[in-house]
Parts: C-alpha cells; structure tokens; sequence
DNA sequence: TTTACTGCAAATATTTTGCAATATC
DNA sequence: GATATTGCAAAATATTTGCAGTAAA
C-alpha cells in the first residue's frame, strides 16, 4: 500500500462506512486496496450526485490517481455492498449517490437539478405498500417537472416575448 | 411514399394515436414520412417495454426497413410528443413504453422482468402531492424486488443446498 | 422545385475487457 | 510466493452525426 497519510487515517477510522466496505470485501474475499479506500473516501464525502467523470476527477483532484475502469470496477463493488445506487434520469447520463433514508428526486427538466425530498408521509405509504406476487427490497421514486429557478426563467422570457409582440 | 396497405390504412384510420402525432408533426413543421407511420404503427401495438433494438427488428419483422437512426429519430419524436417513454431501471438497457395511465413499475432484480401494476391510492396519493419551489409534470415509481417465480426458484436453490449439506 | 428526412458509414460516448505489472494476503 | 487488483490500451456497446440521395410538401 501506498503511503497516503490520509487514506490510511481514514481506513484507521473506525468510520461505519469503513467498516461496512471492509465486511464486504472480507465476506467475498476480496482486498483491501488504497485505491478502493481512496474512492469510498471520496464517494461519501459528496453530498448529492455525481457521475463516472466526475468522481474520477474529484479524486484526481485529491491528488490520487486511480485507472477509469478502477473507479468502474470499486463503484460497482460499491453498489453491490449497498453503499452506493445509479440513477438514470430521462436525458441525462448515470448518476451515482450513496445510499442514505429513502427520499424522493425532483428532476428539472430544464436545468437538469436534481433536488432530494425527504417525506415522511410518502416513506410511511411505501413501507405500508405490499405488491402481490412481488417482494419489494427498495424503491425509486423520480418527479420531473420543472424548478422554480427555471420557471421564473421561463415566464420572465415569455413575458419578453409578449413585450416584443405588443411593439410589431 | 412507397406503397405499404398497412401503413396507408394506418394512417388513413382516424386512430387517436395517428392523430396526436399528426398533431405534433404539424405543430413542428414536419412531414409525415411512412418511416414515422411505420415505427408509430409498431410501437403502439408491443404492449410492454422494448428496446431499440427490439423494436427495429420487430420493424423487419414486418417486413418494413427503416435504418437505425431513424428508429432514434422517431423514438425521440415519439418522446417529445408525450407518446412515449425511456425508462433505465438498474443494470439494464434503455426500454421504452408508450405512455398509458400512471403506473408503478416492478423490477425483478433477478431476472429482469418489469411488471406494471395500476395503484388507485397511490395515484390519489402522487395527485394531492404538492413540492415545494417545484412544479411537477409526470413521475415514475420503480420498485425493485423479487418476483414470485425468482423467489420460488432460490428457495428451492436454497433448499437443495441445504439438502446436500445434510448428505454430507 | 425546395428542403426535410432517410440510410449508411463514420464518429462519439460510455462501459467492459485482456493482459502485463504490481501490491495484498 | 501466489494471485487478486490495477492501469493501460483496445474492444464492445449504445447513440449521434455528416452527407449524399430521396421523397414530402
């Protein structure tokens, strides 16, 4: 292993996370590699979504190089620890983000933000749903529409145009 | 346009799907090609999910050629005109379907398997939802889980296993 | 007749794979 | 020391694009 005061700290740690990739890797064998380390420290610390690219970069950025396919591969493994969900919202590329309470996403589909909501009465419905002949493990709920930001966009430019037709 | 009964009849059918794309192909300044029949055609008679892929050579299969881009073309229209819908559940390719009454989808993570089921209370439930700063245009529901026949399956996986543990 | 649309092939984007070098166990 | 993992480059996959020919308006 390479001598990276910070990941070592962080493996060291006796983070809940760490100790949840490290039961992974133990239970199928697996090992413990900084570069695997390097990406889990990253990944949990983003707060909202993020892609391929763009963790890649973040870790690049950290002054840590790790391969494409590396970073494919751990974010996989990742996936499969339960640490971590891809999303794929209509027009836009795979996103990542680590697996926290249930919420719901709110996609603009203008800007492309994707805002998360907790609701309590929603968790409440779906822990409640039963489905029949289907044995649910977990949900994704996606609502696309568009955010205010984009909105007030929106009317500020249609009201521009009505300006412009109101001059013809 | 090149002589196909079929497609002529289809559009000469005063079928509200005909129609709305109709609509659309007018509102945008495009024209009416047999391609574009030929793919609506099709697609509003797979009454699940498909892929690109699928639904060109369901095309063929009609003896009917219509080049891959042209597939993308029209799904995209498809799409823009509110007709259809991409959806990427977990670990699989794109599939599209055409847009019906809301519904939630149910993914078999073990064999791939979407189903649809209409939910009333949910549907009363996403109708009164309200989102704060966000104005909410369609949602999609996706529950992953295990359906019935994958459950059967590895349960009897399960216990031959322990069968042959017991053997030992 | 004009030009939007199609088909093909090539380009791009994203993800996966083969393999030699390397680090973990 | 044995071998799982890495990094790189090449391959596979999915989607988009450029352009010449064709067909819709």
């Amino acid at each position: 292993m390479k001598t990276d005061p910070n990941i070592e700290d962080f493996v060291a740690s006796n983070n809940p996370v760490v100790r949840k990739f490290n039961e992974y890797l133990d239970a199928h064998g697996m090992r413990k590699t900084t570069e695997r380390y390097a990406i889990l420290q990253r990944v949990m610390n983003i707060s909202g979504h993020f892609t391929i690219e763009e963790l890649q970069q973040l870790i690049e950025g950290d002054g840590f190089h790790v391969s494409r396919s590396t970073v494919y591969n751990t974010v996989e493994l990742l996936m499969e620890a339960k640490m971590l969900r891809r999303h794929v919202f209509e027009g836009m590329q795979a996103q990542y983000e680590r697996i926290t309470l249930p919420h719901t996403h709110l996609i603009c589909t203008t800007c492309g933000k994707v805002k998360e909501v907790r609701d309590q009465n929603f968790a409440a419905f779906m822990n409640a749903q039963r489905f029949n002949a289907f044995n649910s493990d977990h949900y994704c709920l996606y609502v696309y529409g568009t955010c205010s930001t984009c909105a007030r966009k929106l009317k500020r430019s249609h009201q521009s145009t009505k300006e412009k037709n109101k001059k013809r």
